[in-house]
RNA sequence: UCCCCGGUAGCUCAGCUGGUAGAGCGGGUGGCUGUUAACCACUUAGUCGGCGGUUCGAGUCCGUCCCGGGGAGCCA
């Protein structure tokens, strides 16, 4: 029996014979030999199966052998120039487990609409094996950095009993006894508990968005990382922002340059990503949008086009702070020299990839924060726990909130965040 | 909710000013001892999204509905 290992370390078997589990990704054949593109999840390898070298029936299986079809080979590997990845598998004996049915994704082109119905199955694509494995490091080395910062990991509920931001529209589900639940579209709320119980604390999950929205840029369901600090101002989480996008950006480019390249990415465009970052108020950016022929109401937030333009601007991320109070969420801390803006910061990426952050101080003063939800039309009764933790040593702190599935369409260069989670929840589908 | 684009073979698409459907890929059969989305030959394959209308005749024109894609607003 041979040494049964994977694709990604045939290297360590050169000359050896090896046993491969995996699937057939295509096959090609030229009368007496034949061509088995093998993928098992970790790589894909080609082996050559030559007629006269192995048993009749092995050389003949290969004729019913469809796309997808799950199979076991013992092989020698060899070192070979011709070979993509470098080494190829000479096959001396087969096993066939199942005979794939007619494998609906060809190596041809389709269209988003197929591929999606097909979810299940184009995850075994190599652009979509690309993609996932820099999200799982993205989200790996985002949770590793927060431990040595000296983070805990805190998780917040998915039911909640209310709007946690009171702006969005919510998933409504029904809960016991005729009470109502609603999934979370932001664990924020909680974290601010945590940060008071723990100074610094980090959610990781799940957020809900029941908006029709029907863009590239939007999910209905999406990962948020969202930091939270005690004793924080609004500049302290700027650093931390900028140093953790940075590290991200920079682990990726470290450890998976070999999917950046399966994904065509312009790596020079991630080398850009280094500290500091701009930084300018939403006053600087409504005077960079004059310059640029666009007219802005002061007051309003800024729409998809804008942040395009500002986005455009720079190389690396930007940092907008300041913005008009009655633009943002009822929590965020006022300026106490200019009462109007909020202490508050969004991250746009650059590329036109859009807001991948946003963050503020939190509103300390139990006193302003009752009047803030009344002039949200809040149910203050709905926010008395949250109102506690301005009753019992209220401290200033800070935290941001990082969508996981933008910031990983950037740094793969994925124009459409359907592609960043293995399975997309979008307003026209919830299949597979 | 609004705006734009689309729906023809399993997939990707072509089909002009109306005359009852084509290609490539996939599937099938055969050929080839170094193929790289292999190639060559033959072959298989359709309620042209649904309903209604105009017309001698509709994939094509009109109306309507359904489904999908892109965008706006909202947001990460």
């Amino acid at each position: 029996m041979s040494q049964i290992t994977t694709i990604d370390r045939v290297g360590q078997f050169v000359g050896q014979m090896v046993t491969i589990r995996g699937w057939l990704y295509n096959k090609r054949s030229s009368g007496k030999i034949r061509f088995l593109l093998i993928r098992d999840g970790t790589g894909i390898i080609q082996s050559v199966i030559v007629k006269n070298e192995v048993a009749p029936e092995v050389f003949s299986a290969t004729d019913i052998l469809t796309q997808e079809s799950s199979l076991e080979v013992d092989a020698t590997v060899r070192a070979d120039a011709r070979a993509p990845g470098g080494y190829e598998l000479q096959v001396s004996d087969m096993r066939v487990i199942q005979v794939a049915e007619d494998y609906p994704i060809s190596p041809k082109e389709h269209g988003p609409s197929f591929l999606l119905d097909n979810r299940h199955l184009w995850l075994r694509s190599s652009k979509q094996h690309a993609i996932l494995r820099i999200r799982s490091h993205v989200i790996q080395e985002a949770q590793a950095y927060f431990n040595r910062e000296g983070f805990i990991l805190f998780d917040a509920p998915i039911l909640t009993p209310t709007a946690c931001e009171g702006t969005s529209t919510l998933f409504e589900t029904d809960y016991f006894y005729g009470e109502k639940a609603y999934l979370s579209q932001s664990g924020q709320l909680y974290a601010e508990a945590g940060a008071m119980a723990f100074g610094k604390v980090y959610t990781l999950g799940p957020t809900f968005r029941a908006e029709k929205s029907k863009t590239r840029r939007h999910l209905t369901e999406f990962w948020m990382l969202e930091p939270e600090v005690a004793f924080a101002e609004l500049e302290d989480i700027l650093l931390l922002a900028e140093e953790l996008v940075c590290h991200l950006v920079n682990s990726v480019l470290t450890y998976r340059s070999e999917e950046l390249k399966v994904l065509d990415r312009d790596v020079t465009k991630l080398q850009s990503v280094v500290r500091p970052f701009p930084r300018i108020t939403y006053d600087q950016a409504l005077d960079i949008l004059r310059e640029k022929g666009i007219s802005h109401h002061w007051g309003d937030d800024f729409g998809a086009t804008e942040d395009t333009i500002i986005s455009e601007q720079f190389d690396r991320p930007v940092m907008i702070t300041h913005y008009p109070v009655q633009t943002k969420a009822f929590y965020m801390k006022g300026d106490p020299l200019k009462p109007n803006l909020a202490l508050c910061v969004d991250v746009l990426a650059p590329e036109g990839y859009g807001e991948i952050i946003g963050g503020s101080q939190r509103e300390d003063d139990y006193d302003k924060l009752v009047e803030r939800l009344e002039q949200h039309n809040l149910p203050r009764e709905a926010f008395e726990w949250y109102l506690d933790l301005r009753r019992y040593g209220s401290v200033p702190h800070s935290g941001f909130g990082l969508g996981i599935e933008r910031t990983i369409g950037w740094i793969c260069g994925i124009k459409h965040l359907r592609e960043t989670i293995p399975f997309p929840r979008l307003l026209q589908r919830i299949y597979p």
